[in-house]
DNA sequence: TACTATACGGAACGTGCGCCCCGTTTTGCC
DNA sequence: GGCAAAACGGGGCGCACGTTCCGTATAGTA
């Protein structure tokens, strides 16, 4: 089904890598208000190139964060597996909300309007849940969490956290991060 | 210097009353994105009643959001005033999460960029951080908070509330602000 | 080297929106 | 009722940005 691409030329293959990489580098500093002109002029191209390799905008941005996701994904997976269950989880929280804090575009994707990733690439935000309510489930099993939060819930807050790293003010992100942390681990 | 405005026409004060009132109504239900042209037709005006009275778009909110603030000040000083420290401080971060929930103008002046509260109404700002320090203080002072977070650090949540209520998600609102009420309280 | 499919770049188009202009209407005063 | 000042409204301008078009350049092939 998936139309037979046949190898792309060598210019089109490196003009591809290099908006690719511009992209990300200038979604993840500046957001993803960034204009599409602008990422062709840093990568270096006409903006006509880019929208040859992808369709639209959003297109472009999906591929960048279904690749961060993905990355995501594999590294709470391999934490599941070689941590114990509430380090495991803790460990996965500080990733994402530090993912925040570096990457303003993968903070848009995740809490903007305009982008619903249930809707756009169902795959991934359901490998994305699955591994969470892995790491969950076990830090719940422990104790380390409390029992009434939910692969939603948690979600939900690590979102949050990262729009908090982004939002900057006078406060410490190391606190605020904190308090959170320590309003998910069990009611003493 | 405050240049001497002399008193409004009749029909210019009915139309600035109405166009408050439906830019009121239209930014809390769907947020500052929305066209001033689609307030005017809203407020049954044109769009340039509204640049007359509001001599940008910019000026149209913040008019409205300082009477949120204000609004909100008032309040965070009767509980203070009329309620336990513990409760009181609760119970404004009850009152803000829930403004946020409503008001999606609110959340997207208080965390959006494009929009430096401290710069555009420092008077206010400080007005609601030193109501909030009050609340937050005597709620410290009584063993409701942990000690170590500031003000800036209960405002960053509390905005952070806000958007994790609009965020959406499965995710039950309820127990969320709970996990970072819970948070709040000091270490066990 | 000659030839063609492929890719390139950037000018140009359409749209949406903030904001301004100006001919017309309304208000308040004598 | 008549008049000047004040206010109105909506068409229009300028700009930004996503997207498209097409004449030109280049990679791959014989």
């Amino acid at each position: 089904m998936t139309g037979n691409t046949r190898p792309l030329r060598a210019d089109a293959r490196r003009n591809r890598a290099k908006v690719l990489q511009t992209a990300y580098e200038v979604f993840a500093a500046e957001g993803l208000a960034v204009p599409i002109d602008e990422i062709a002029r840093r990568a270096g191209v006409g903006a006509g190139t880019v929208y040859r390799h992808f369709p639209t905008k959003e297109a472009l941005y999906q591929a960048i964060v279904v690749d961060r996701v993905e990355h995501l994904v594999g590294q709470a997976r391999e934490l599941a597996a070689t941590t114990g269950p509430g380090e495991a989880f803790f460990a996965f929280f500080d990733l994402m909300t530090s993912a925040g804090a570096t990457d303003k575009g993968l903070v848009d994707a995740l809490a903007g309007e305009g982008f619903d990733i249930e809707a756009v690439m169902p795959e991934h935000e359901q490998a994305f849940k699955d591994a969470m309510r892995d790491l969950l489930m076990r830090a719940q099993a422990v104790g380390a969490v409390r029992a009434d939060v939910t692969v939603a819930d948690v979600k939900t807050l690590m979102v949050g956290c990262q729009a908090m790293q982004r939002y900057g003010g006078d406060a410490a992100p190391e606190r605020v991060l904190e308090v959170v942390r320590e309003g998910l681990r069990p009611a003493r």
